[in-house]
DNA sequence: ATACAACTTGATCAAACGGTCAAGTTCTGA
DNA sequence: TCAGAACTTGACCGTTTGATCAAGTTGTAT
């Protein structure tokens, strides 16, 4: 049998119970952390959201910081995927509508993963700087190049593609990470579905228009 | 004589020695709540990045909320001050430009005011709500209202100018926000004038095109 | 049925937190 | 010159923090 010969007997078979539980902690980590921060957030808030004693939280996650590192895993694919919508072959006005309704889609359904993400960059991203450094890096290095090919055939008009890049995620995120701004602004209780297609349809105007691309 | 009839004996009269100190504390904080939120900073590390004991601090700010209110204080006149570029009887493209290049200055140049106030709207906007449904919301109807003429007289293509302002500081502001992201990302040590020059242009470009004015 | 792994939790820890105190030292106006 | 206001600071207080402990209860494979 399998000895435990540290210090910590925390078990590695996965039940029912256990992703439940799992599911709820982080849950309520991903409200938390997103209203807080990391330094901000605490486990027993934590733990009081999620319904369950803070010494369970910890039975579940060792520590604060191996609870927050869990959460921007999850985070980190879903921002990657997203991107995939921009590959060769593609024609440009289609691909940038469509990757921008889908950040702002994101916004909209997901808005926990986009604060969250929000506030480690603010925090100057202490936790996930070599994930930037590596593998955001490339994908943007990747995408840019398309987009240099875009210009170079003439298909839409001259400009610096990380630039647009900045700007579409700053736009698209905005509706998630502002939206107190929003409903406090507009006088409204909460941002509906119109709402959120206004957000996409004078994105995709600015983002096309201004690329010299029809609609 | 006025006498102190409360417990604090907190001094009213200004000298050199506190407008000094309250300078420094105030830029120390700001630097520390920009990074940690507001429950995420404390009072020792600001002191700390201050130069100041923590007493020390506490005799020129009560509490930790007195500091941040007064940090806040300061900045949200920056930014309506900012939006005043856009009046009647100004042409609306340099208007546009001129509201752009100017929001992208103080991104670059006073990067804190901009991640204190995103850090205030990632946790739900606890302490400046009544200001947001107050002065931010008559600014925004009114300069609403100029561009809503402005798409009258057929001068601007047809756009939710909420929604443009929304899109338009999220894009500004990204630059002072994300700071770390682009400097990790595209592998440099600090973001110069040519980068922030590029970033106004963009922002420009897809702002004028999109609504479809001359450059 | 039973034995062991998985899960639960009240009580508790040292450290860090916001804030205070009181006894100083320095500055400034008359 | 000197008195009172302004400023400084080591020591300290009660509370909350992240994390642990140990003694449980529940789930499950045999």
């Amino acid at each position: 049998m399998a000895g435990k010969f540290k210090t910590k007997p925390k078990p590695v078979k996965a039940g029912a119970i256990r992703r439940r539980n799992v599911a709820k902690i982080l849950k309520a980590a991903e409200d938390v952390f997103a209203r807080k921060g990391f330094s901000g957030a605490s486990t027993a808030e934590i733990a009081r959201l999620a319904g369950v004693p803070k010494p369970n939280l910890h039975y579940y996650f060792r520590t604060k910081q191996a609870l927050y590192e869990a959460l921007l895993d999850r985070i980190l694919e879903m921002w990657v995927e997203a991107m995939e919508e921009l590959h060769p072959g593609v024609d440009p006005a289609d691909a940038l509508s469509r990757y921008v309704a889908r950040k702002i889609d994101l916004s909209r359904r997901l808005p926990g993963p986009s604060k969250l993400w929000a506030m480690e960059m603010l925090a100057g991203a202490p936790h996930i700087g070599a994930f930037l450094r590596g593998r955001v890096r490339e994908l943007v290095a990747e995408k840019s190049a398309l987009v240099e090919t875009w210009i170079e055939q003439g298909r839409i008009a001259p400009i610096a593609p990380a630039h647009l890049f900045f700007v579409i995620w700053a736009a698209t995120q905005t509706y998630a990470d502002f939206s107190v701004q929003m409903t406090s602004v507009l006088n409204r209780k909460t941002l509906d579905a119109d709402f959120y297609d206004e957000a996409r349809a004078t994105i995709t105007t600015l983002v096309l228009n201004g690329l010299g691309l029809k609609r």
